[in-house]
DNA sequence: TTTT
DNA sequence: TTTT
């Protein structure tokens, strides 16, 4: 009925662009919130928070985030299962996020250059956007993607292909 | 760096309450949060979100929570991680509480019954407590605990047995 | 660059719906909420917070919620400022909501029956709509108007009149 | 029952360290928080929020925190109200503060010297104490101060003078 | 598998 | 009375 988060911490790579069959954008990035305590063997300091965001603030994620930035991010906890290779049900918890602030500016200055390293399929509508240091989700929060189909993979699974879910499960 | 997470939805089932070997109380739950669309199919409308708390309030939401009871949740992410007995890596994600407001009054009373099914093992300090209707976290916000052994088990997991986890790890 | 805030509390009266003059609904009530703890001379326990809503929002609130019911809140700290008639500066702070959950169901049954005691004027789209437990602003979150006009009346303030703003000074 | 605020913004001077009379910390300062869209005629496009901190967090924040800062703010709505010298009932709306967090680094260095501008009367604990790059409140969330008494001045309003608020209205 |  |  109500499911709000809000973190602030450091991205711990840079974050994934990846493109629905449809040409939906989707990143995802983790960010390290540091504990504010100390363990007592001083073993784990900070939680790892998987975050999502679908279409424009994608890009713009995708196109202003570096790793180690300091970014604020608001959202909902998503937990979405699917079934793996050995028909075992995985759960997985992400923040879906419809706001990212980013707190450091752009040392180095513009965005990522067109090409690198990110996946941008056929179809993929890989418009880029301007920017001006916030990004806030326009569309609202309609569902952020839910495999239905019986399959053995996490349809967020990084295989170079595009993600594997259905127009249906889509946001907007 | 901050962190932050409020839930409001229903318990998918009664409170579980168990203590760890030294009689620090923690009590589990789950909360169903409505989605606040409609997936295409009408699939998956909510998200199930585990919820741990500890202490005192571990105590009261054992004592006065149940089973579809409206439940505001207040909180912090926490992902931990263990290696299961396939020797893989499994990470969990709660949400640690601690603050948990009760929405509906406890239509047939008092609380729950010394007794009962829950857990009251050896040098458990079983203190029940009086309560006005909330519970708020008095101590602050200390580790929540992770097991730093290197077993093959979900500390949290309910065998019956006491909670396998250090006092250094826990909060307070 | 960020700004969220989450309440639950109870209605200290039946919201009030105005419209403004082209017609854009605006509801506004307070919400008592009560205080984690007790004052030294248990003197001061709630904080009475108001809130805005604006357009289907508005209609929902305005047709759902009633003195006393318990409620949940979520937007943004707003702080708006108009002159006096002494020509003095006068600050109001409000919550700006986008998202409120009715936490309790309606006893009585049925929305408020047309007409009342709400102000319906001319021009005015006195549109009910259909209602689920909840109701969540769909457009977004742009401004909530601020009479830039120079007069010595809080624009908000309910005299019967119109809602004296400007459109331009509106949300969406 | 439930109040939480989350802001980042920008101090808009230095903050206010003060005492009460019996020598417990209270900062104030002003966040500027940007919001997430411009105005028709691009008038207003921030609001500003008054914080207040106490404790070891006030001394913490008025040492690390200028004006300019980028920081953000985790606390609670407080409307506390007092009647001016005309007899009128005057409403205050604070954000009063638990956490604060210093988003930008001290780019000058250390903290603000002793001596400067800052009221340190008698009786006041002027402590320094260390800090490590943020601040959470130790103690919980008791009252933060309402003067019951029934003079005409706002308790908070620096007029050289300790603040005029008993310690039965202070929090721990 | 993790960030400063 | 306001910040970048």
């Amino acid at each position: 009925m109500l499911n709000r988060v809000i973190l602030i911490g450091r991205l711990t790579r840079d974050p994934e662009l990846r493109y629905t069959p449809a040409g939906v954008a989707v990143t995802q990035f983790t960010i390290a919130v540091d504990r504010p305590f100390t363990s007592g063997q001083g073993e784990r300091e900070a939680d790892f928070i998987p975050v999502v965001t679908w279409r424009q603030l994608a890009e713009t994620c995708a196109n202003y985030l570096r790793k180690g930035r300091l970014t604020a991010v608001e959202g909902r906890i998503q937990v979405r299962n699917y079934e793996n290779n050995e028909g075992k049900r995985v759960y997985v918890t992400e923040v879906i996020a419809d706001n990212v602030r980013f707190l450091e500016s752009n040392r180095e200055g513009g965005a990522r250059e067109e090409g690198g390293s990110n996946y941008s399929g056929a179809g993929a509508s890989s418009g880029g956007g301007s920017f001006g240091g916030n990004a806030s989700q326009s569309g609202g929060n309609r569902p952020s993607g839910n495999n239905s189909r019986n399959d053995s993979r996490d349809p967020f699974q990084d295989d170079g292909r595009p993600i594997d879910i259905s127009e249906d499960d889509l946001p907007f």
